[in-house]
DNA sequence: CATTATAGTAAACATTTGTTCACTGTCAAG
DNA sequence: CTTGACAGTGAACAAATGTTTACTATAATG
């Protein structure tokens, strides 16, 4: 079927991250005329899963991307809609390349805005944050991650739970940014 | 410097999903030799951020990767390990895109197992689950998301929430399950 | 100073690339 | 039946590819 040979590629693709030339997808769709390959390809590309630009053959968004249903209300149960989107995660979720990476988080303090054990976050290398941000700092030269917060009034920065079991952390020496969590990843089971 | 060549590459990468040629390299890393791109390449090969493989020339895993470091307690504050490890983000949670899509959460109902308004929820085509996993379900012909119960002494299937607010869900009529729930993914600010 | 490595230029080249053209068999529609 | 569309074969080809070789300039080392 046509899915197989669509899906033989994006295969290769996950496998190699590039596409295969015209005589690698001889073998890997089981052709033996490179005019074969050359009209899928064609297909391939006036369907938008791949495009064609100076002559040089890519992916589309299409091609990896999983599509994105509407909302659905997890509060109601509602009809999810078909307003499809096409998505990468990656894309999605980070910005900046150079200057994020990800840290694993363990413990319970941060549990009351949804981030728990096991959880990765994806964390943007900055020294300064706003108030509210989930910020991965040293505090009295101890790593942490935790919500930072301004007091308005004392123009003090300290940090705090999301946990009534842990007090504020009030700085004695010194508390210093290293990064911005900019999203949070679970993968369950 | 050798750095702002490497984000070029990667900046081409990211635009159009492929590695550019030799001559495309002349232009983008402003040589006007390919000998230049030659050597160039054949550094980022042996530092393991490109490979070769029959003559063809593509990214390794290390080339996306964002570096992940080890667990930092959030309870305690204690130093993060420096056991890097490479990880993309594509990769880690989608196991099967062929039957992967994404749907956007809107509810309070799953709160307590830490999926919240907005968030994005990674959902694997299936029609059976296990008990406790979060599904995608039709219940009396109304979409919902939810958590997937079997009542072991009635035998009978069920829906509930993670929310007090909310009773458990009893299937008047039927009760069919279109996926499960494998990665919750949130974006902040 | 002399030396040696580094970073780049310039030209030449076999190999491979994507594309085109002409052709064959199969299957469904009228 | 005939027709036309579809899926694939096979060969030919210009253009582009990655690589090699020879050479230059600059800076760093002892």
């Amino acid at each position: 079927m046509a899915t197989d040979r669509l899906n033989a590629l994006k295969k290769f693709f996950k496998r190699n991250r590039r596409l295969p030339s015209y005589s690698e997808m001889l073998k890997l769709f089981g052709f033996s005329s490179k005019n074969a390959v050359f009209k899928l390809i064609n297909k391939w590309v006036e369907a938008g899963l791949l495009k064609k630009e100076s002559g040089k053959l890519a992916p589309t968004s299409h091609f990896f991307a999983l599509p994105m249903y509407g909302v659905i209300r997890a509060g109601y149960p509602i009809l999810a809609e078909e307003n499809k989107n096409y998505l990468t995660l990656d894309d999605y979720l980070i910005e900046d390349p150079a200057s994020a990476f990800l840290l694993k988080v363990s413990g319970d303090s941060l549990t009351g805005v949804g981030i728990f054990e096991g959880d990765i976050v994806i964390i943007e290398r900055k020294r300064e944050a706003g108030s509210g941000d989930i910020v991965l700092a040293q505090i009295d030269h101890e790593w942490t991650l935790k919500i930072f917060k301004k007091d308005r009034v004392k123009r003090l920065a300290y940090l705090e739970a999301a946990n009534p079991k842990y007090p504020p952390f009030h700085p004695r020496e010194n508390l210093e940014i290293y990064g911005v969590v900019k999203a949070v990843v679970r993968k369950l089971n």
